[in-house]
RNA sequence: GGUGAGGUGGGUGAGAGGCUGAAACCACCAGUUUGCUAAACUGACGUACGCGCAAGUGUACCGCGGGUUCGAAUCCCGCCCUCACCGCCA
């Protein structure tokens, strides 16, 4: 959600990277400070019938404990002529304010000034990739193939007792996961990020906190019985236990780290995009949360982005790192670094982590502020987070590429963590 | 699932129609004292949205939403949540 104060002193940026979202900047910024005046002034209205509402009520008390009476019934009976009057200003008032509200929900993030403007994943800006491309033997195979062949992951079991995207790991490949988890956990908390475990499930607030509510409700399992959303990224959770939080400047910055399952509906997907690990309703993922001063946030930004890329250095996967364009970021992203993984058997590069700084676009709705140590004031802060990593295109691309005739060798990093060197 | 208690500022917790944006204590912040730290003392100390060049000032907020009243943290109704005990259970 963005702030207004910041909208409206520095309109015309705003205006210009929302362009950049190939959207009509200047019509929303001007549909939003409109909304806003329109609120303002209801409010002023309000504000004054109230003020002199409560200064009649209090007249009210005086006379009586003066015993002017008739003086008393004056002032009762101007009053309540004033409450018809503050009961209509507070439904207009009531009204101006949904109507900033559904707004304002509905505007995205304004892209950072190094967002490239474009439409789709074309117009992505590669930053850099790294490693190399690895030359597969002949008859080398997509990783469902290689699943199946080694007996790491069972699709049509799941797809018995819960439903397609819902893989049972098995063996070595259930080991696999487990052994990426603790090793993501193990750099993560080694680059200073703090582990928490969060629960799976959020309440409403938490959706709306960080963005998915109310426009993702369909991409969120829901259990409507409790009224519960299955959560799709531990970003959730994690950046909500900051909501309604005034942290002090001195605790800057908060660096978090949590593995979850995470949960997606994924409407409207298909063909091969789904097929095997590419798309799936429940995955693994270990996420890192940064909350920090604007001023910093985009160095922070930086670091994130060169850890991610540590990981996937050691884990001997060649990747690209794009800077996405404003048509392809998501919603809440102020700028967001996309790493792809090249998926040697498929021929393709695989999202493996998404890295964003949201600036104050969360904190805005997360009520999520800090308090500056210098004069005591509160402002809000910046939220960022990233996967460090999503595991199941990880693996894919750990299958595919590390494959050969006999077999696949499990990278020298990972090792220790899966206690075997090679699936065979 | 049953029964009971309760939701007040960063924390503990008082208040039971106007004297209450809210006692007291603790924490935090500034200062005095001090070789340093501590202690002691003094002062300041909620959030949000407005108005004002500023000093300042208006409004709202005591879980949420309604109601009664000239006036509600306080009375009434509905909802949500938390805790305790019992039952069941990994």
């Amino acid at each position: 959600m963005l702030y207004l104060p910041t909208l409206r002193a520095e309109r015309a940026a705003a205006e210009a990277a929302l362009n950049k979202r190939g959207l009509n900047g200047a019509a929303l910024v001007e549909q939003l400070l409109q909304a806003d005046d329109a609120r303002r002034a209801a409010q002023v209205a309000l504000d004054d019938c109230l003020a002199e509402s409560n200064l009649l009520a209090k007249a009210v008390g005086d006379f009586f404990k003066t015993g002017q009476k008739a003086e008393a019934d004056a002032a009762r009976e101007k009053s309540t002529a004033l409450k018809e009057t503050a009961k209509r200003l507070e439904a207009v008032l009531r009204e101006a304010e949904n109507a900033l509200q559904s707004l304002l929900v509905a505007v995205p993030n304004t892209p950072h000034a190094s967002v490239p403007a474009g439409k789709s994943a074309e117009d992505n800006e590669e930053i850099r990739s790294s490693g190399s491309i690895p030359q597969l033997h002949e008859g080398a195979v997509p990783h469902w193939d290689l699943a199946s062949r080694y007996n790491l992951i069972d699709f049509e079991l799941g797809v018995k007792i819960t439903g397609a995207g819902f893989p049972v790991y098995l063996g070595k490949g259930a080991r696999l996961q487990r052994a990426l988890i603790q090793f993501f956990l193990d750099r993560n908390t080694a680059a200073g990020y703090t582990e928490v475990q969060p629960p799976h499930f959020v309440n409403e607030a938490s959706g709306f906190g960080t963005g998915q509510l109310p426009d993702k409700e369909g991409q969120m399992y829901h259990a409507v019985a409790d009224n519960l959303y299955a959560i799709p990224t531990a970003e959730v959770p994690v950046t909500n236990l900051y909501r309604d939080v005034i942290v002090d400047e001195s605790d800057l910055p908060i660096r978090h780290t949590a593995y979850t399952p995470c949960f997606r509906r994924e409407a409207g997907s298909y063909g091969k995009d789904v097929r095997g690990l590419n798309r799936l309703h429940q995955f693994d993922k270990v996420e890192v949360v940064t909350i920090d001063r604007p001023e910093d946030s985009y160095g922070r930004l930086e670091e994130m982005v060169q850890h991610v890329a540590g990981l996937l250095d050691a884990l001997e996967l060649p990747y690209r790192i794009l800077r996405l364009c404003g048509g392809d970021m998501g919603f809440t992203s102020a700028l967001t670094y996309d790493f792809e993984v090249w998926s040697a058997a498929q021929q393709r590069w695989l999202e493996v982590s998404s890295v964003s700084n949201f600036e104050t676009y969360q904190a805005n709705r997360l009520k999520l502020r800090y308090r500056r140590t210098s004069d005591r004031k509160t402002q809000l802060a910046h939220t960022l987070n990233g996967s460090a990593l999503a595991l199941p295109r990880v693996v894919a691309a750990l299958l595919e590429n590390h494959q050969d005739e006999n077999g696949i060798r499990i990278p020298a990093a990972l090792v220790p963590y899966t206690g075997f060197d090679r699936i065979s």
